[in-house]
DNA sequence: TTGTAAGCGTTATCAT
DNA sequence: ATGATAACGCTTACAA
């Protein structure tokens, strides 16, 4: 038996609203959708009221009424790559400035990816936005088995699956460009830095590399795989590789998959090799993290195009239908000292 | 008139369950609840039937009925610092193993922080986290008047209104000690980089470094300001600053407010001033941020203890009364190569 | 241990 | 343009 007059501590609803502003529930509703058909001056009663009282509508309520959250879920993982925070960065800005919510979802395996994306739509996220590179194509079954996640995103790479949506940097024409600037500067020998060898396959930036780079010169640059996109594992990686390699295939160029890795190879390179950057190894890489544009590193390297991704990802989101299939951008060449 | 019958692309809901279970929807309920007081038997009964059906219990009516959301609210500024980076991870993961979702409110500045901290009260989190540079009293006092926000708690700094809780590292401490060590090193002529004035108050370091100076020997050592703990920004700064000491003021050492500074401290130093660091001047950090391991930068910093403080946050948030007060830890100095 | 009634605060839909 | 009805899917009582 709540007692209508008691409002200590009570929680203001449009109920109250309502009875203060002398209309009904629905019209209160309606003076904070923007849509609504609603007259001028109901509109400012209600408004004057709710300020009054201090009323906020209750996103809550409203989701489960309206079975849209206008949450948006973000998984992610590899918090070890510097340029995670761009994205996150960027992604919860341009999610708040669309009005929706962002629930970060921190996977922290790839066995871990499906609980992950189940925790969101558990929530009923209008979507979900996968930034990672830990997931396979188990977690987009998984995701499209989950009935209330409307939306699968996959960003800043592309999807295994045909249908989920993605959004992502042209890596196939980036990593050309890259091929054809190092040919052009008369590098000779590059080798080229991949991350785990199941995400390097679908980001095809090293066989984009070897492929261009083979039609070029007619053999196959070498490879260096490292486990994890970690600047520390990629510098222990190229300290024990580069010196294995036989005088004749000793490189002048290293092509990194992103901008951890080749800085993590510049780390082996001049600390623990004693190698100058760019004077014995030029050293290319892919991102433009921060960092790259540091004198300490001064990295050649790729931006990616995130203010248009970005901009494609708020398109998808708010498109009513879903849409699918691939949006690529072609990002630019930074070139810099090191290569 | 819904029809019952007609499953199609219907969500599986509790009474689904039930029905096909052959309990009642409460006991599904129970099924999923830890605490709950059910049979072995019943439970059992529920599971299956929710396996078979893909059920999975709705989160958004369930924080409606039960007035929790099991959302915590993170509020973020700062993403320049690399620093962010940790913490978001951290945090997002320790929720995320506690059972609560991460609502990322990135907030753009200073005056942003009220709204961003309603839109976390209008989704009903059960706490929220601040863990930023730009808000001020106002926010304290705007976020205790939305009352859907139960508990409000500083991460990684201390907080200006008694009501709240904060989480952080004994900054003072850690001054102290570094003050300390510089002695016992053999400087003589330190200069403390600090952060903007407002936040650079809060945090305590630049007094208590300079207070500890003085008491050993008899004199204030100088401070360069930088709007923003953004690296770049530092780098400008101190590249226009230094050179504009007098000879005799000329430092030996710059002990920085955070690793961001430190960094781009040690770039104007060596890229821009022909300094070598720690030959000419040596440099002091505070996070212990990734790249302070580097050999690039190879930074002496103090290591926030992020274990614990992660800890005490979730100890904080499990809590059912409304704990507050200051949570303070050690942390550690890690040396370096720079200082 | 299990079932029932009464909400939680909103919105979709229809009626006026 | 506004009001009324019936959900949305669950949980907290409390009763059996």
């Amino acid at each position: 038996m709540t007692d209508q007059t008691d409002l200590t501590d009570r929680v203001v609803t449009a109920d109250d609203v309502a009875t203060a502003a002398g209309v009904s529930r629905w019209t209160v509703g309606r003076a904070f959708r923007k849509d609504a058909s609603i007259s001028e001056k109901s509109r400012k009663k209600v408004m004057s009221a709710a300020k009054s009282l201090g009323y906020l509508p209750d996103l809550l309520a409203a989701s489960l009424a309206s079975d849209r959250s206008n949450l948006v879920a973000l998984l992610c993982d590899d918090f070890d790559n510097p340029h995670k925070l761009l994205v996150l960065e960027r992604l919860s800005r341009v999610f708040r400035e669309e009005g929706w919510g962002t629930l970060l979802v921190n996977m922290r395996d790839a066995s871990d990816a499906p609980s992950a994306l189940l925790a969101a739509s558990q929530r009923r996220v209008d979507a979900a936005v996968l930034n990672g590179t830990w997931f396979d194509g188990r977690v987009m079954r998984a995701a499209l088995g989950a009935r209330r996640v409307r939306k699968l995103i996959v960003f800043a790479r592309t999807s295994e699956s045909p249908d989920t949506i993605s959004i992502c940097c042209d890596d196939v024409g980036a990593l050309r460009e890259i091929a054809r600037y190092a040919d052009d500067r008369g590098y000779r020998s590059p080798i080229f830095v991949a991350g785990p060898d199941t995400h390097s396959a679908i980001l095809r930036r090293k066989e984009t590399f070897l492929g261009e780079w083979k039609a070029r010169h007619g053999r196959q640059p070498p490879c260096i795989h490292v486990d994890h996109y970690s600047i520390p594992l990629a510098r222990a990686r190229v300290r024990e590789a580069l010196p294995g390699l036989a005088a004749a295939r000793r490189p002048d160029l290293l092509v990194c998959e992103n901008d951890a890795l080749a800085i993590g190879a510049m780390d082996a390179l001049r600390h623990d090799l004693g190698l100058a950057v760019p004077g014995d190894v030029a050293v290319i890489g892919f991102d433009d993290v921060g960092l790259a544009s540091s004198p300490a590193y001064d990295l050649t390297t790729w931006r990616q195009p995130l203010d248009a991704m970005a901009a494609a990802l708020v398109d998808v989101l708010r498109a009513d239908h879903e849409p699918s299939g691939e949006y690529v951008f072609p990002g630019e060449l930074v070139r810099r000292g090191s290569a």
